[in-house]
DNA sequence: AATGGTTATGCAAGAGGATTGCATAAGAGG
DNA sequence: CCTCTTATGCAATCCTCTTGCATAACCATT
């Protein structure tokens, strides 16, 4: 499926550039190798959340280096591990407001001192898993 | 979809009577007015996470928060990962316990304050180690 | 090791959803 | 009103999920 791929893509592009237009988008996606008409990008846009500020995309409360209490990154792993990296110290803290959220996909989590292993069935649960935590500490 | 009913009544059937074989469940699913090959049972069943112990089938959890000396319930993940839900701060005595029965699929096993992954090679030894545990702690 | 009973699974077909592009409508800013 | 940009109804297509069939794998017993 092109879809997950092509809203990473934007995600990072309108993380790293000033983008102002759906069209100019289009032309970066393609240049990455990634096709879509404005249909799609501008169907991506509204279900990423991505709103226009300024004159340019951007995604809402954004991340101003600091990292949203603790959570560093998310990973994947094989097909049935999401591995957390968190601050040093931090990983229980974080697993705790994780489990607490009750994501449906996770199986078991276990937290070291900076990293979280997070066990789910697959490949799918793996990339709603990594969606839903971000949603929870953006 | 058929599926998630049939599911369900798999659930209240294996809960409230002993049930034995695929086909006697199969059977049961019919009088109820459910529509099943032994196939989609068995896959049932896997997804379920429902176990064969001492003869009939049966979930891998405790439902009255009374545990067996502090195992809760156990899960599959993907293929290679068992995971073990335990009473808050009692998943390092729990993992000490199995690993102290040397059950020869586990490969290793990580403990954190409730939660344990254990790791094992494949779906077969992903059944086995269920078995095996749950047969420890009932 | 062969047998009989039980359970798992590769494969292909069918069903239902999700995704997409096209055309076009709606909105925004001059 | 005109142009540029964005949103959306519709239809075609693509995918994924589910299922049954056939058969393989498994397991206990002899």
């Amino acid at each position: 499926m092109q879809k997950d791929v092509r809203q990473q893509k934007i995600l990072g592009l309108i993380r790293s550039k000033r983008i102002g237009t759906q069209e100019e988008l289009r032309a970066h996606l393609m240049r990455a190798g990634v096709a879509a008409t404005q249909s799609s990008v501008s169907r991506d846009l509204e279900e990423l959340g991505v709103v226009k500020h300024q004159g340019s995309y951007t995604l809402p409360q954004s991340r101003d280096g600091h990292s949203a209490r603790g959570l560093l990154g998310l990973d994947m792993a094989g097909e049935s591990l999401v591995v957390a990296k968190c601050e040093s110290g931090m990983a229980t803290a974080v697993a705790v407001e994780i489990d607490r959220a009750h994501v449906s996909e996770i199986i078991g989590t276990v937290a070291g001192d900076d990293t979280i292993f997070i066990a789910v069935n697959d490949r799918k649960a793996q990339r709603a898993t990594v969606k839903k935590i971000w949603e929870i500490f953006k």
